[in-house]
DNA sequence: TCTGCATTTTTTGCATACAAAATTTGTTTG
DNA sequence: CAAACAAATTTTGTATGCAAAAAATGCAGA
């Protein structure tokens, strides 16, 4: 049974429990292990072919990074973030982005600017084809790049684990003209910001982008919370 | 009530890796457990009188939680922080405190300022005393109360998080005469920044007290290693 | 039919057992 | 005596087994 990994992984350098870890981090960011969902011990052994024992081990790692919820003798549950917990969570957020862009633009490279740069026209050729995907995926991108021009090990561990939390929202968040339009302007200022070496400007420019970032998420939120429920009621 | 429950019940509520987590992570913070040492599975479990799963459990979250160190197939160490670690870890402990310093000079009730202004004052006395347990105490239950009133759960457990790495080093970290004063005069700052609801007033006298106080652990750390270095020559 | 309760089944939590890897120890050889 | 290699021991990693708790099921009575 566990053979089958090992032979498909000839050099399992990475212990199990980092493997399943990693697995069920993917499953929960990108919502394919639902919200409130239970995690059943036994499924997910059978699924991931592991024992229960590693699994274990990842599912504690996970309630640590905030990802699962622990329920004494009930097992764990994958997190549901409340109207109230997003929002929190994107004030954190927001802070954390606001620094790494102050720090970046203290201690951004010409060359790391350059491919910040680059991947902003290419994000903006998809925001020109209204491609989705692709955008989100540069944007993500020019995040992470801008968080490691802050070069803070710490900081960028810490914003990773905040923005997990938050990931499968923002994936679903699509946009409308208005706002994709604003986000894209912010983005030219960070730019800007960065070029100069301004960082008060660019904080000043982060909490807007995030704050607006913020909006849109709540708005879809609640919208699919109503949905949810009109539909549940007919249902009834 | 749960009182009862406690007292009627000879085996806890809490599960057995909660507890262990527990006594590790304290273990851990006041460097009971020695950075860099290794944690040896089948002493800790007689120790902890648990068997080796619910402590491993404990380990992961601890591992999770960045306290300590896994290495596959060797098992885990307890951090141990390199000065540019301390520096980044400062750095964003000054960022999550400034913001709930922010946050709380906006939504701090008149019930939470005047606890607050008491336990100053009550610092006041172990400062003149020169009562360093004492002042530490009141220290850390004044900037946990500033983070309560900033009224944001995440950065809370951010906060808590980030800086359970650095309580070692802190509890360590006596500060002399002057850097005393200093940090006197910057509490001070901050009650009057928290009492006139000025959140760029306490924004910027956090980071400035953070930054100190980075100053006085990293002085005291180079301190420390160049000393022990000079001991560990004499005894070779 | 619904509610309350007892019984069964499932699931979680912990301990133990076993395999693989790393470390230590001991011995041999140059 | 030191280095290197091999055997023994320890330690970690994973699987399995068992007890306790929770959930599901079934049944009796109103």
């Amino acid at each position: 049974m566990s053979a089958d990994i090992i032979s498909l992984n000839p050099t399992p350098r990475t212990a199990l429990h980092e493997q399943v870890a990693l697995r069920l981090r993917e499953m929960l960011v990108e919502s394919r292990i639902a919200p409130g969902a239970k995690l059943n011990e036994r499924e997910l052994s059978e699924v991931l072919n592991v024992s229960r024992t590693p699994l274990r081990e990842a599912i504690k790692m996970l309630a640590a990074e905030g990802l699962v919820e622990l329920l004494p003798n009930r097992g764990a549950i994958a997190v549901e973030l409340s109207e109230a917990d997003v929002l929190n969570t994107f004030e954190v957020m927001a802070g954390l982005e606001a620094q790494s862009g102050e720090l970046a633009a203290e201690r951004i490279t010409d060359a790391e600017l350059v491919e910040i740069q680059a991947m902003h026209y290419e994000m903006l050729a998809a925001f020109t084809r209204r491609d989705l995907p692709a955008y989100y995926r540069l944007n993500s991108a020019i995040h992470a790049a801008i968080n490691a021009a802050a070069k803070n090990p710490v900081l960028s561990a810490t914003y990773r684990q905040v923005n997990a939390r938050l990931q499968a929202l923002r994936f679903r968040s699509n946009q409308d003209g208005d706002k994709w339009d604003a986000a894209m302007k912010e983005h030219e200022q960070m730019i800007d910001a960065l070029t100069q070496r301004k960082p008060a400007a660019m904080r000043a420019v982060l909490l807007r982008h995030l704050n607006n970032k913020r909006d849109v998420v709540m708005a879809q939120l609640v919208q699919a919370q109503s949905s949810r429920e009109a539909g549940e009621g007919e249902q009834a």
